[in-house]
DNA sequence: TGAGTAAGTCAGTAAAAACTGAGTAAAAGG
DNA sequence: CCTTTTACTCAGTTTTTACTGACTTACTCA
């Protein structure tokens, strides 16, 4: 048995689960993204950023994401309403190992096509 | 816009995306920790040690991650069978990313913690 | 006056992922 | 002889996730 691997008797208590559960379904990385990209985007213009994505999927993800502290929300007082979206520290210290993880995968994909 | 960012039309050629698709769903990081710590398990001992996973899920995944390159299945043709699974090179490679992942993941838990 | 834009919400439905519980063959151990 | 172990497989069902399409309020532009 290797003392230096910590065990976590229930899988949400492991932090690498726990991360997947912020960024692993279907239209969290697609969001993050396209932040990490833009820097601040309003509600729409993130919906067109974001191609094939619903109404329902954005905004639910959205707020889940603010409450997770991955994105801050920002909304003016105006009319037309005006609500920018953008990652906050902790989102944007995710990008290092988005990155790395998106090298890792290149070379998977690179594998698939080598033997094809 | 920003010239160094690549651009995926179709967001399965992300390769982020896809190695979501390899690592994402509910299973598949418990069934990579374990064969990363002990290197090498027979099917049982895998399923002891991903607790709680069924057998129709731990077939199946194991099935997949193998097309996929991530794990290699060694049979030996003895009565009773026994089966290896371990993983494989580009299996291993992943771990830097997850580990990078998994010290995001913690301190994000931290962040809730001091929160709550 | 009618269309378009802003930032969403909502009920209902479809699709994807996971779970349940049983079953297989052949042999070892009590 | 009966149970357990090995490495699975399968039909059927539940749970989770995502999609559909319509609707809201208030303003601008033609």
């Amino acid at each position: 048995m290797n003392s230096e691997v910590t065990k976590y008797g229930r899988k949400e208590d492991c932090p690498l689960t726990f991360a997947l559960t912020l960024i692993g379904s279907k239209w969290r990385l697609p969001i993050i993204w396209a932040l990490w990209q833009d820097k601040t985007l309003r509600y729409n213009e993130l919906k067109r950023r974001v191609d094939g994505i619903t109404n329902m999927v954005l905004s639910s993800s959205l707020k889940e994401m603010e409450n997770q502290g991955l994105v801050v929300r920002k909304q003016y007082m105006e009319i037309p309403p005006r609500v920018e979206y953008s990652l906050t520290k902790a989102g944007e210290d995710l990008i290092p190992s988005l990155e790395s993880l998106a090298k890792w995968g290149k070379s998977m994909q690179n594998i698939r096509i080598e033997n094809t």
